[in-house]
This record gives structure tokens, C-alpha cells and sequence, in this order.
RNA sequence: GGCGGCGUAGCCAAGUGGUAAGGCAGAGCUCUGCAAAAGCUUUAUUCAUCGGUUCGAUUCCGAUCGCCGCCUCCA
């Protein structure tokens, strides 16, 4: 039975879509106004792997991911280089798409832009001015939360003790707000100023929180079953969006909760003033696979933070390799004809394991060490030559069913043997019979330097590229 | 100041009121002309510290220390 920790009940529960065999899904996404770091992926990798869970155990699921291009540091980054900021997100768009690709994160089915659904924005903000959840104040508009009794049920955060209690909160100087935790909806924009849109109450641009409101509803309904995001967004970020949606429309929002916990590097928080902030693609410069930065990046599960170190990543890496190799012996073992009762029932225990380990709020430490026994049950079945045939073939559909979560193996590659380096290897045999050796290691070298390592086993010479 | 999380072997880390998954690194072995690679085996009388509850706690309660996060833009 599938449960997840629901940050709006505090409680683990047993997850029950709405909708039997449906599941509508509305993760937060990035704003695209530069890179997204290693952690942001974190948190987007646990989106994919959500989905992907959900899938596996049968239900159809529609994945909603945004992308926010337009907000403060969008407008000003556009401003500052004195080009639009379509033309400012344009290329972060791109290197965001390319880079959830290279980590085997699968596309969402929408990918909504914030700024192509402002009309949605300016009706649910019409709704709240219509009922009294919103008010004009300066010529933009805010959210009234004093008249919202739940607000706060997200979050739990105390507010009259915050409030009072001193805490850094900014002043509110700046604008006419009824209460100073009252947020913008709608931020009031001049005649000539970019980016802006008509609205039937002026002229302006959205307020952050809205988007998610107006971009989830659309595509997914009033009420739907998962809200993902990173934890710093719980709060404001998703007791606004709760706000703004269940003021609008009186029903309830999202119905699960899940929050990513944070990535750590070096165990410490990453920002850009400790110099510790990775990129993607600062990673990969590095010569680091992007299957090892995906195995690490689920190797906690997400409600854990992660400690993300360069030390990992090198461990990562070898336990890729090692489920790669894996893979290739078991699809190239002669095999006898025929089935082995014992390995059949151990390994749809694993697989078992692996579900038992997911269910638990997708735990993936757990299903990850099932993955491992049953790598280390077939390798020494494969020892004493007990795997048979049909064997082999349940054992690479588990692992393809379990891949089909993980991601991590990746397409089986066909790779095709160079006639050249095919050549090489028989002339190194040869020498071998002849006691050659120097010859022998000769061509060993040669294809180490071109990056093709050469395993003699029992079975003969197997090679693989570096 | 308010709220929340965490502290398990050299490192990463799961987990449970009944005696510690898994990975990396290390060691041993197998294979091998040697090597590499690969595979197997192995590695915590112990779960930050101190008290308490219990027949029994790493797991529950309390205190202490340390780390992280949210309360302000942030995945």
C-alpha cells in the first residue's frame, strides 16, 4: 500500500487519488533566470521519480511542471542587458529542458509558462476581489488573509506570536497593506513600463504565488491529488497558493503535500558566498556521469536533506558501473535451457522489496539496497552457473521494471564492436597462446590509451569503453 | 525569539521496542602468464552524550551538546 508524508496533515497516509487510476500531479518548477544548481535538481529529480512511481504501480498520471518567466530578478536581469525578458529565459529554457534530460528526468506532460497564462491569473484575482479575499491598494492588488481563517494550515506557522515575537520580518513601508502578511496578486505597473498586462483592475504584472494557482487549476482542476516542491517553498510559496485557490474557489486545493528536502554540500547550507554552488553542467565538466549524479541525487530519500560531496559522487559512480556490468554479463552469459525455481522466487522477492521499500513514502534508500541483492543473489547464481535461461529473462524484466522507476541504467547500447579493436583483441589472444606476452600487453596499452578496457575472464575477453 | 528536521562503522546512508539494510572505500579469496577488470566473502557487542520508562531502547520520554532548514527571494 502506497503512503507519503502529506506536509498538510503532518501524517504519513495511504495515498488514494481522486479519481481511481488517475493522478494529477503539479510540481513546482524553475524560474528561468539562470542555471539551475544541483539542488534545484534534487528536488525536480524526486518530481520524476514520483511520477514514475506512480506509473509503475498503474496509474495514469498527468505530470505538470512550470516554468516562471517573469518575476523580480527575470524584469531586472532582462532590464539590466536591455532585452526582453522572453529573450532573457529564452536560452535558461533551453539549458533547463537539456539538463532534466541528461539526468533521465522524462519530460512533464504540460510544461505551462507563467507568463502565456495571464488571463487565468486575472480571473482567479477577479474572484478574490468579488468576494472579499482581495483588495486594491495603491493600484496594485493583495491577498486579505485575515480573510482566509485557514491560512496557515500548510505551514503551521504561529502568526501572532511571530509577528510579535520580533523576528526579522521586512517592513511594509513600502506599500498600503491592510496586514503586513498580506502578499501581492497583482503588482501595478506604469502605461510605458515592461513587462506588463491589462487587467480590468490596471494595468500590471502577476504577483509570484498566483502563477501556480492559475497554471495547476487549469490543467489539473480545482482539487487534485499531489503538490510537489522544494521545503523552502512551503511556506510562503504554497500557504499563498492555498490561499489564493481555496479563497477563489471554497474547495479544497491540493489534496498531498510532498516536500523535497534540502541538498547539502559538504554538510554545509550551499550559497553562492561559500563558493559551494554547483551547477549541472559544472558537474559534468568535471568528468562526472550523469547517471552517477542521478544514482546520488535519489540515494536519499527525499524528505531526508543530502548531503551532496564530491566523495559521493566518485562512490556513485562506481556503483553505476557496477549495475551497468551487471546488465551486459547477464545478457551475455551462456545459459542453459531452463528455469530454476529458487532464483524465480528470490528475485520476485526483490522486486517485492523494492515495491515494499517505495510504498513507504517512496523510500529509495531501501529499494535501492533491493536493486543490490539482487544484483549480488544473481551474480553468485551466475558463479555456480544455476541461472537458466527463462531466468534470465524475468530477472532483466524485473530490472527493467525496477529501472523504469530509477532511470539509471539507461538505453542498453548496442555498442558495435570497431573492427579495428576486434582485430586487436584476436591478435592479443594469439600472442597470448604463443606465450607473447610482451606483444600481448602491447595491445593492451595500445587500446587502454583509446579507452578500451579489456576484462579476460573465463569466458573469454570482454571489452568496454571507458 | 518562534517553528521543524537531523546526529547510526573511514565516508554516504536505511531501519526497528527484542538485539543493526544497502553503497563507496579497506581487507581476504576466486579468476589470471602477470596485471587490470570483475565476482564472492568480510568490516558497528553498537546507533552524539547523560538520565528516565521497560523484562528489554539505537528505536519511547526528558535534558545537554552539535549540525541543518523555515519564519525574507530560493528546489
Amino acid at each position: 500500500m502506497l503512503k507519503f508524508h502529506n506536509t498538510l496533515t503532518g501524517l504519513t497516509e495511504e495515498f488514494h487519488p481522486l479519481e481511481d487510476n488517475i493522478v494529477r500531479i503539479y510540481m513546482c518548477g524553475p524560474t528561468v533566470w539562470n542555471f539551475a544548481h544541483i539542488g534545484n535538481f534534487r528536488a525536480f529529480t524526486f518530481g520524476d521519480i514520483l511520477r514514475r512511481y506512480l506509473e509503475f504501480k498503474g496509474y495514469r498520471v498527468t505530470y505538470v511542471m512550470n516554468l516562471t518567466d517573469v518575476d523580480d530578478r527575470i524584469i531586472n536581469e532582462a532590464a539590466e542587458q536591455g532585452i526582453s525578458i522572453d529573450e532573457m529565459t529564452a536560452p535558461f529554457i533551453v539549458a533547463f529542458n537539456e539538463d532534466m534530460a541528461t539526468l533521465g528526468n522524462r519530460a512533464a506532460d504540460i510544461q505551462p509558462r507563467a507568463t502565456e497564462h495571464i488571463p487565468e491569473m486575472i480571473g482567479i484575482i477577479q474572484k478574490l476581489l468579488d468576494n472579499g479575499k482581495a483588495y486594491e491598494s495603491d493600484g496594485s492588488i493583495y491577498y486579505r488573509i485575515s480573510a482566509f481563517p485557514d491560512y496557515g494550515k500548510l505551514s503551521k506557522i504561529n502568526f501572532a506570536g511571530n509577528i510579535e515575537g520580533g523576528s526579522k520580518r521586512v517592513d511594509t513601508d513600502k506599500y498600503e497593506k491592510e496586514d503586513a502578511r498580506d502578499f501581492a496578486l497583482w503588482k501595478l505597473v506604469g502605461p510605458d513600463e515592461n513587462p506588463g498586462w491589462d487587467a480590468p483592475f490596471g494595468r500590471g504584472r502577476p504577483g509570484w504565488h498566483i502563477e501556480c494557482s492559475a497554471m495547476s487549476m487549469k490543467y489539473l482542476g480545482e482539487t487534485f491529488d499531489i503538490h510537489g516542491g522544494g521545503v523552502d517553498l512551503q511556506f510562503p510559496h504554497h500557504e499563498n497558493e492555498i490561499a489564493q485557490s481555496e479563497g477563489a474557489t471554497g474547495k479544497l486545493f491540493a489534496r498531498y503535500w510532498l516536500h523535497g528536502e534540502f541538498l547539502k554540500i559538504d554538510n554545509e547550507k550551499m550559497a553562492k558566498s561559500l563558493g559551494n554552488y554547483y551547477t549541472l553542467r559544472d558537474i559534468l565538466q568535471q568528468g562526472f556521469s550523469p547517471r552517477a549524479i542521478r544514482y546520488l541525487l535519489i540515494s536519499v530519500p527525499y524528505g531526508k536533506q543530502l548531503n551532496f560531496t564530491f566523495e559521493g559522487l566518485k562512490g556513485a559512480e562506481s556503483t553505476i558501473e557496477r549495475l551497468i556490468d551487471f546488465r551486459r554479463r547477464l545478457l551475455e552469459a551462456h545459459l542453459t535451457d531452463g528455469i530454476n525455481p529458487d532464483l524465480q522466487s528470490t528475485a520476485q522477492g526483490h522486486l517485492r522489496e523494492f515495491e515494499e521499500g517505495m510504498d513507504d513514502n517512496l523510500n529509495t534508500s531501501a529499494a535501492l539496497a533491493a536493486l543490490h541483492n539482487l544484483v549480488r543473489d544473481v551474480n553468485t547464481a551466475l558463479a555456480h552457473e544455476t541461472v537458466l535461461t527463462e531466468d534470465r529473462s524475468l530477472i532483466l524484466k524485473i530490472i527493467d521494471r525496477i529501472d523504469s522507476v530509477f532511470g539509471i541504467f539507461g538505453e542498453v547500447e548496442e555498442e558495435l564492436l570497431d573492427q579495428e579493436i576486434e582485430k586487436l583483441i584476436e591478435e592479443r589472444q594469439d600472442a597470448r597462446h604463443h606465450r607473447d606476452f610482451a606483444r600481448a600487453d602491447e595491445i593492451r596499452d595500445l587500446l587502454a590509451e583509446k579507452g578500451i578496457i579489456l576484462e579476460d575472464t573465463k569466458d573469454g575477453v570482454r571489452w568496454k569503453r571507458k
